[in-house]
DNA sequence: TGTACATCAGTGAACGCGCGTTCACTGATGTAC
DNA sequence: TGTACATCAGTGAACGCGCGTTCACTGATGTAC
């Protein structure tokens, strides 16, 4: 038999797919908690039941979209190719899991600007917080003792070009995507060989 | 005297204004006609007069905030300086657009993956464009017969890393622009010199 | 310059609709003895 | 194992509100003669 907390968690997580399906034209904002309930097949005010408001399900879905983000990360590290393979292999890994998970990496690309300010600053702590992340692990490549702050700088850098790939990959069709897995490792090549020349230009 | 078009077109320029600042909070979406109206001095129904739809009105908008951003651009090209003033020259325009003119820029940068599917399309066309031209531009910098391919590689590259900045230009307060005017510089010093080098690498 | 008519930006009442939220409730699941 | 009571996910009616849109209108501006 489901227990009655099995079934609470079988709604709620109804709930946050429902959500993340619905919000995928019109974003949180134009996401209604009676929508929700319609699509899930609970009453409105049983929403309550699950989360305070929509907002707080926002929050939710941020939590859930950055550990898929977290986990592809982890994808890159595990494989820990060669500098030279760095960039195809980061490339591939990017791709497959933004196509495996369209609903989270959308949500993402989306509330980051979007029109519930708890939810965007949320989507923007995170994104702060991936920064200084990748900044760490760009500090175990062999890049001769670049300070932290430069770290940070090509580390922003990187997660805007990842944001702009991720949206394009978001948008295209199956037969785009080479053309994007190009540009991307093209993009990602001059970023690291560019910080590589700046950086020992500047140090002669 | 006022004709009787001055005070339409008055009229038509207050809405566009009511819009651009209601919409900072909630993007375009969150913006109700009455809204508008109730900000302008209207009633609701003689929006209809100027604008058939909130989609019509943002599409003015579009158009708009894409002009300052090509003004912006000129303001770049006619200074036309050397190769290693540009991104120094390019940064100082573009804090100053920004700061002049946030809210063009917010309204492009929020839209762009905004609730509405017509303006949100929109947008990106001009994106499209912008990317294009740019490409042009950097043509006629002095970087050995590149494909036109390549160019829109990394076009597309800093046009991502140029909406970036704003974006962190509009949330910033004033004592972290000189931070945020380095990151950029550091960043589409990086780009360029990566271009060059990763280029020159491949053709030998 | 004066008159008669046309245009049209803005008005105001009215509509039906979906919204978030309140409240008292039901009945199946869980717990204490 | 059986009984009595507590918990709580989901129900259903009701509310007031802001929304986009319709329609017939007003009265100042513009135009033709």
């Amino acid at each position: 038999m489901e227990s009655r907390s099995d079934k609470k968690e079988r709604t709620r997580r109804a709930i946050l797919d429902a959500a993340l399906g619905l919000t995928e034209d019109t974003g949180l904002a134009g996401l209604s908690l009676r929508q929700v309930a319609k699509e899930v097949g609970i009453v409105p005010t049983a929403f309550y039941r699950h989360f305070d408001s929509i907002d707080q399900l926002g929050l939710a879905l941020v939590e859930e979209s950055f550990s898929s983000l977290r986990a592809m990360i982890r994808d890159v590290r595990q494989g820990s190719p060669s500098l030279g393979q760095i960039v195809d292999r980061s490339v591939d890994v990017l791709v497959e899991h933004v196509r495996a998970d369209r609903a989270h990496f959308g949500f993402i690309a989306r509330e980051q600007s979007g029109g519930s300010a708890v939810v965007r600053d949320a989507v923007r702590r995170q994104f702060e917080l991936f920064e200084r992340e990748l900044s760490l692990d760009l500090a175990r490549l062999p890049m001769d003792h670049w300070s932290s702050a430069d770290l940070q700088i090509l580390s922003n850098l990187i997660v805007g070009a990842m944001i702009t790939t991720s949206e394009s990959i978001l948008h295209a069709e199956a037969r785009d995507l080479p053309e994007i897995r190009h540009r991307a490792r093209s993009q990602l090549m001059m970023m690291i060989v560019g910080a590589l020349n700046w950086k020992s230009r500047e140090q002669t």
